[in-house]
DNA sequence: CCTATTAGATGATAATCATCATATAATATG
DNA sequence: CATATTATATGATGATTATCATCTAATAGG
């Protein structure tokens, strides 16, 4: 059938979007083109008018879900402007809500492990989306931090914020789970908290651990 | 035929070590029991005989691998004995080796975000040997902190590592990579500290962040 | 109004998936 | 030495996998 212009790149888009949710929740190995498509309400023959392969699917896909991930976290971020936006921030992202719905959540989170066994391509466009979130998170700190102070500490919060998010949903016990979320947030919140700290006069020093 | 006694249960082992490997490298999902059983030195057919279904084995393997996480980690900490242990246990989790051979690194980086989508047993079992990871982390805090704060600091230190490992194993450019395990060696150590300069006297307030 | 176009449906491909029934062969036990 | 035992192999199950060729039907352009 002939359908009127447009049809295709919006069909296109409710693929990738039906995608980005089912490769966040149930994983992109386990996921099928078939059901997919069904969930999309297609048939799967019409797949391969759209993608050149699944892989390619899963790259736009992936880059769909990370562009939407930064867009509501700088929603976030824009509300709760000021000081602590960084608090708002990791409250957003370590919250109950995103640890029960994985398919609208981040996607590095839901995805990382699966992504280094990927094509390099696939790879790539994780990159460079991820650079892109670190500098969103490092633009949230002091600017009296030298440039590269600021991205190493952005590394190290949003690593703190993807393992905890990940634990908390791995695990069997609510009760733990809870104490997850918490305990990331402290840790994130006490780590942004270590420059000004150690700028403020040797409040930790080099040599002492602990 | 009829085999030794004790050939069976080695059998078994074989299968688990071998699953063990390989999840960790290709993920559950991408693991097809056939190709498991070739690379044991067997054939399909005599894996019910062994496990009652794929589960069940993911959750030997799983429970195997993290079992020899801890005794691996326990090697480094009675080795490098004393106030640095920390220090030690966060380097080699952050070592370039470790990034770079996810088969035979820690199964909660290589396998968080599958457990989560998996059967509550699996999730259980994980459970179980995630708590005795953090115990085996709390245990080398300061004494002199509460039991929470000490179990709370542990949660963050290791989602500060579960989460960089991932993330410079998934990222495309080696410098990049390279930075990530560092910023999260810094992150983690950073971390640490926070507890033993908060308590050296309002170095870090909980009002001003950043 | 007619026809050329084309998005998507139908259906087939060979491969692989987890699972299971049965056959085989080697040894432990008599 | 003979036989009962059993760990593993062989081979089949039906479902599902990614991928592709062909068909259909509706409409855009004439």
């Amino acid at each position: 059938m002939r359908f009127e212009k447009g049809h295709k790149e919006q069909t296109r888009r409710r693929i990738i979007e039906t995608a980005s949710h089912k490769f966040r929740k149930d994983g992109v190995a386990a996921t099928g083109i078939a059901g997919l498509m069904a969930d999309a309400g297609l048939t799967h023959g019409g797949f391969y008018a759209h993608f050149a392969s699944k892989e390619e699917l899963v790259r736009a896909a992936l880059e769909e879900a990370l562009s939407q991930n930064y867009a509501s976290r700088q929603e976030v971020l824009d509300q709760a402007q000021g000081a602590d936006s960084l608090e708002a921030l990791v409250r957003f992202y370590l919250r109950p809500a995103h640890r029960d719905t994985p398919e609208r959540g981040c996607a590095a989170a839901a995805l990382v492990s699966e992504i280094a066994r990927h094509e390099p391509e696939t790879r790539a466009a994780f990159t460079t989306r991820l650079r892109r979130l670190l500098d969103q998170i490092a633009s949230l700190l002091p600017p009296e931090m030298n440039a590269e102070a600021r991205d190493s500490l952005a590394i190290g919060l949003f690593g703190t914020l993807l393992g905890c998010l990940q634990m908390a949903r791995a695990v069997n016990d609510p009760a733990l789970s809870t104490q997850i979320l918490e305990s990331g947030e402290q840790a994130a919140l006490n780590l942004a908290r270590t420059w000004s700290a150690e700028r403020r006069g040797g409040g930790i020093s080099n040599k002492s651990l602990i």
